[in-house]
RNA sequence: GUCUCCUUCGUCUAGAGGCCUAGGACACUGCCCUCUCACGGCAGCAACACGGGUUCAAAUCCCGUAGGAGACGCCA
């Protein structure tokens, strides 16, 4: 049997980050079984449904990697099929219509709350024949759930569930003006789709045993389930925007890379022994359901920022310049020479170990295009004292007639010997250099910085500092 | 309220009755490296929710208790 996963998304918002796990988890079990990883797109419900959402949810997913099968199959031009089928469910005898109206319904459960009782539709129309149908009422259509037993979900990673079928409720299938509601539209899509496999949030948990009812109403082959664990604030609350709740391309904004977003999401729940790094192709090798845990997990900023730190340094030197040249054009106001990313190219080794998000990266890299002088924090500007800036003049007229050729390490040993004649150490002259070069305490190395800048560069900024007075 | 699920360091987790004096990673602390900041290396801190069983032996199995989460819509 050829495995069919799938993800459903409905598009009210965007492609927050429990929902991409969800994908995530989908995509690496049907590719690990060499299956098929379908989307399908939620909007049945009109009001709600944006095509903005949609374009959110397809590009998030595509930033992520995260590739489907097929077309994505939009559930709402598939009304009349549910249509089809609630019907049937009222022909075998499996639905009924009901006349509730909405405020009945509400008065219903008031009522229940403070009784006590389950808040749930007490099936006031399930025994009623059709010619007591109040007048001007569109009714709905009911799923008529079993009263009595039990209902068994062996759920690939919650285990064995029982659930006691008086706990079930007759459930609308049909709305009033004949869309389907979702428990309808999953059931029927899914089946119509040869979904074998539904892996989705916990949330859906209970409405799983709800939608048994209609597989089995309608003869159909229910498939299997896994419903894996939500995502929780760093609060153990569900995770709400104030932590984490956004859309991937808000962490795309943040400067998180869409490997470092996937490793971190798969570790989230999942795990391969001790693996922390796991690469797509390996996922996709160790991937199953089996070390699916349980328990909720809760979303960790630090260890996110740690992996992508990871997968930064790891990245190629070309492909973090084109994703920083962006940023410098727009603050220089000009595209970069050639020269500039050249040097932004040999510098990238240095500058990304520095950094964990490309956004840390753009700003660490801006120095080696930023126009002369350099904005100066009072920091950086108090090192450069009086005697620092003789100290540098002196140097400029060192390394200017200097025969040495411009690499880091004559250059450190040049300076070395410098600053030793003068009876100092590195370290008194490192600081003021550093500022001179480039306008900040932090900065790679310095003899570094000074081969990739180049003599010329290089003594133009130490001039411009000692110039200044 | 009713039903269902969950519970190992602060966080993510390893752990399928003896390999557990409970391992790894992040975070945190200290040291080393050092021209700054990082990186890297080394070391440290730190957990089986609680109470009963079963067993020669329990983090692992069973039962309670407590705490947490989810579901209970003509939302998905």
């Amino acid at each position: 049997m050829t495995v069919v996963t799938r993800f459903a998304p409905s598009p009210t918002g965007f492609l927050h980050i429990g929902s991409a796990r969800t994908a995530l988890f989908n995509y690496l079990f049907a590719r690990h079984f060499g299956g098929q990883f379908l989307l399908r797109i939620e909007d049945t419900d009109r009001v709600r449904s944006t095509p903005e959402a949609i374009e959110a949810i397809i590009s998030g997913l595509k930033w992520l990697g995260l590739d489907w099968d097929h077309d994505p199959i939009f559930q709402f031009e598939r009304y009349k099929r549910h249509q089809e089928v609630a019907l049937e469910m009222v022909a075998k005898g499996h639905a009924y219509y009901c006349y509730a109206t909405p405020e009945e319904l509400e008065e219903m459960r008031t009522l229940a709350g403070i009784e006590g009782r389950p808040l749930r539709y007490d099936g006031r129309w399930r025994h009623r024949s059709q010619d007591q149908a109040p007048e001007g009422v569109k009714p709905v259509i009911r799923l008529k759930a079993a009263e009595t037993g039990e209902t068994h979900l062996k759920d690939l990673v919650q285990g064995e569930i029982t659930v006691s079928n008086t706990t079930l409720d007759d459930m609308v299938l049909l709305r009033s003006d004949g869309t389907p509601t979702y428990m309808l539209a999953v059931v029927v899509d899914d089946h119509d789709m040869g979904i074998t496999h539904v892996i989705r949030g916990d949330d859906h948990l209970t409405n799983t045993f709800r939608q048994i009812q209609i597989y089995d109403g309608m003869g159909w082959e229910r498939p299997q389930f896994a419903h894996i664990p939500l995502i929780h604030g760093p609060d153990g609350a569900k995770l709400s925007k104030r932590h984490g709740a956004l859309g991937v391309e808000a962490y795309r904004d943040m400067g998180f890379l869409p490997e470092a977003m996937c490793n971190y999401l798969l570790r989230l729940g999942w795990s391969h022994g001790d693996d922390e790094i796991i690469s797509e192709k390996q996922a996709i090798e160790w991937f199953n359901l089996d070390h699916v845990g349980r328990s909720p997990s809760r979303f960790d900023m630090a260890k996110l920022l740690n992996v992508n730190a990871h997968y930064l340094k790891e990245e190629e030197n070309a492909k973090l310049l084109s994703l920083i040249l962006p940023f410098l054009e727009k603050i220089l106001g000009r595209d970069l020479f050639p020269f500039e990313k050249d040097r932004l190219l040999k510098g990238m080794a240095g500058l990304k170990v520095r950094s964990k998000t490309i956004l840390e990266l753009q700003e660490a890299s801006y120095f080696y295009v930023a126009p002369l002088p350099f904005s100066r924090d009072e920091k950086a500007q108090s090192i450069l004292t009086e005697a620092a800036l003789i100290l540098l003049k002196d140097l400029k007229t060192e390394l200017e007639t200097s025969e040495i050729s411009w690499a880091e390490t004559p250059l450190h040993e040049n300076v070395q010997v410098f600053v030793e004649k003068k009876g100092l150490k590195l370290k008194d002259i490192a600081q003021p250099l550093r500022v001179a070069l480039t306008g900040s305490l932090v900065s790679p190395g310095l003899f570094e910085v000074m081969e990739i800048l180049g003599k010329e560069e290089s003594l133009r900024r130490i001039e411009n500092v000692v110039r200044e007075d």
